[in-house]
DNA sequence: CACAAATTAAAACAATTGTTTCATACAAGC
DNA sequence: GCTTGTATGAAACAATTGTTTTAATTTGTG
């Protein structure tokens, strides 16, 4: 044994269900995955759930919340690194969309992207409730830095194209069901939208363009 | 009995089912919601469901068929009216914009809105293939359309923009956690953004603001 | 009315679910 | 070494689930 720790073991089986949880919540819901295959997954024996979790609501909580901080915080750390660039002069549209767009593009692929896909799956009030206390603080300093560089836009229509550029980000990202892989094309142009620059940069185009459209 | 309809009765409560079942999927999701539950709202037997349905699967895959119907009609309709008060012209951006976007926000209103809230609860392959089957030619319909109004971007770059708008549109339906309600406003700011006709025309102005983004 | 089919009702079934219990193994501290 | 607290394992529990069965009831038809 290299590590001495005490807990090691302990922690690990807590953390095998929580991964396991994740990834079958992701996919398969919450009321649609059972115990016995979250236990059978993280290789834990079923009363494990029950000993560290209590119940099977305080492990949907656990996951929530897991996967809620690393989106958090990676939107929070690129808006930040967005405003600390440019300051003290204002930050462009393109580079606020930019904040928007990439760190979600970053949840796309690997195991956040479960994180992600666990979100979407929220239905229930109190676990929405969860989801919006952790990201007021985000989506507030957001709209603030959006209404900074739209001085001329109401706040309520600042937060309404930013309630809309986050659809067209999920949505893209999501793929459940793209028009686009409906469209019939040749290989080489759905190559060029399938390279994940080249769908980054056709959204932050999209999203920009929104943010500065004119007001009717 | 005024109607002598042989069937009145035994359609009524396959419809009550029907009805009632679309009702708890969209709130509770398939896995959520028990064939109890449905029965009881639909004031019918248990072994009703089973002798209409057959399985609850089979009710699932019926709820999905009547939900997509409705919306991928009025949508086409929505989509055709546009082209043919254009003929011989071509639209305008704004007017295909309204085109997606008006009838799919008279589903966020009233028994239409279970309909999409259902369509939204998908996840497993088989009923998205449903889905997509049914709306491949609308979608196919409304990517030639803007193709034909913006030539200068390609087959691929229009359904990537279209799948955007769509994602902003049904953000803004959903609206389980929007951010526009988070944000701190006059109660005057907020009733302009929350009447429905303020609310359509900032989202086709965002929406037709995104279709029209130059290229980079 | 009588007969057949269609529909509804009630009960039971088998399988699955989250949860609990109890026993066992393991590690740490006195 | 023994004890205590922690962790795992296996089994069982009670409740719920979708489904089936069987009987009763209604409805249409001759």
């Amino acid at each position: 044994m290299p590590t001495p720790d005490p807990f090691e073991h302990a922690i690990e089986t807590r953390d095998r269900i929580l991964s396991a949880a994740r990834d079958l919540f992701a996919t398969t819901g919450f009321n649609g995955t059972t115990l016995r295959e979250i236990t059978e997954r993280a290789d834990a024996n079923l009363a494990a759930v029950n000993y560290y979790f209590g119940t099977k609501e305080r492990l949907i909580l656990s996951t929530i919340e897991e996967a809620v901080f690393p989106l958090v915080a990676a939107r929070l750390k690129a808006l930040h690194k967005c405003l600390g660039l440019a300051n003290p002069m204002l930050p462009t549209i393109d580079q606020l969309a930019q904040a928007l767009v990439r760190p979600l593009l970053t949840f796309s692929k690997g195991e956040n992207r479960n994180r992600l896909l666990l979100l979407m799956q929220i239905r229930e009030d109190n676990h929405t409730a969860i989801v919006v206390k952790h990201f007021k603080p985000l989506h507030e300093l957001f709209v603030n830095s959006l209404n900074a560089v739209l001085p001329h836009l109401s706040k309520s229509e600042i937060a309404f194209r930013y309630d809309c550029a986050r659809g067209a980000t999920l949505q893209s990202l999501v793929e459940l069901a793209p028009a686009r892989k409906l469209v019939t094309m040749s290989d080489y142009e759905r190559s060029k939208l399938d390279t994940d620059k080249r769908r980054e940069a056709a959204l932050i185009n999209f999203v920009s363009a929104g943010f500065q459209a004119s007001v009717d």
